[in-house]
DNA sequence: TTTAATGT
């Protein structure tokens, strides 16, 4: 099979040894009693530039919304209207990028358009450390949003700052971010459409593959002035609330490169544990170590 | 329907 492919091919399938879980939808316990989250306080590129006191509160509002069960690292935190990244100031892309769905914010609207949309650099970061458009052009690689504009269409502001270079990262454009990586946000928009909430995380992963030596290497491209890497594969983690309040927990593992048209999503799912050890994150903590808590 | 780059 094509997903037993890719676990050999990462390498990543001793540390699957021992952590299958037995069922591939696990199911959380609602928190309806979260002692005072109190939001991070981090460096808001959004809040920066507001000077109505009532539009931060209401920023932040939705910003501990979105982060509600957890940040998955303190690293370089960035806060937008609609979602929240981490950013890898080495590699030029996001360590992490997480998103809260609702059937509302989903809804069909044909008034944004994302044509009128252009990518942009994050000027809150050092100009070392940024993205710039020209070091994708002729890279051959897409602009890849990790929020996908898609998911951002309630307003044109929401999808406009889905465009910044922090949440973008270099992905192959036929057969994976067109194909696969599309399909798979597809279906967490459908999600999202048809329960109370969906949290997402998603990234960038860098596995390490046997070299002719026999040993381990984790090896990337990098494209631009810049040298922005290029992730051998990505993650996206999907919490989902149904109406009834019940959690659901679906993980997937692409890797970035074209994948046959053919191959169901399920090949894509992957254990929690295997994304975490792989990216030195952990995710939706404040529903996981309850549950943990609760199998003891 | 949604991805996005490239060439005019």
């Amino acid at each position: 099979m094509f997903s037993r492919h890719i676990s050999a091919v990462v390498g990543i399938s001793s540390f699957c040894l021992g952590i299958w879980m037995d069922r591939k939808y696990r199911e959380l316990n609602a928190l309806h009693s979260i002692p005072g989250f109190k939001i991070f306080d981090a460096v808001y590129a959004d809040g920066l530039v507001a000077n109505n006191q009532e539009l931060i509160v209401n920023n932040e509002q939705r910003i501990s919304q979105i982060m509600k069960y957890g940040f998955p690292s303190l690293d370089n935190v960035r806060s937008y209207k609609n979602f929240v990244l981490s950013y890898d100031q080495r590699n030029r892309i996001p360590h992490w990028v997480l998103e809260h769905l609702t059937p509302e914010s989903v809804q069909y609207n044909p008034n944004v358009d994302r044509s009128s949309c252009e990518f942009y650099e994050d000027n809150s970061f050092h100009e070392f450390f940024r993205a710039t458009n020209k070091d994708y052009k002729n890279s051959g690689f897409d602009r890849g949003h990790l929020a996908a504009a898609g998911n951002h269409k309630s307003s044109l502001e929401l999808i406009k700052q889905t465009f910044v270079l922090s949440n973008i990262a270099p992905q192959v454009g036929k057969g994976f971010n067109r194909s696969a990586w599309n399909n798979l946000e597809k279906y967490v928009r459908k999600k999202a459409k048809h329960n109370k909430n969906v949290y997402i995380c998603s990234g960038p992963l860098f596995l390490p593959k046997k070299g002719e030596d026999g040993k381990l290497w984790i090896k990337y491209q990098v494209i631009g002035d810049n040298h922005v890497a290029v992730p051998t594969h990505f993650y996206k983690i999907v919490v989902t609330e149904s109406t009834e309040s019940k959690f659901y927990l679906e993980c997937y593992l692409m890797p970035n490169q074209v994948i046959p048209d053919d191959i169901p999503l399920k090949d894509f799912q992957m254990p929690l544990e295997v994304i975490e050890r792989a990216s030195g994150l952990q995710f939706f903590k404040r529903l996981t170590l309850d549950k943990f808590t609760k199998l003891n």
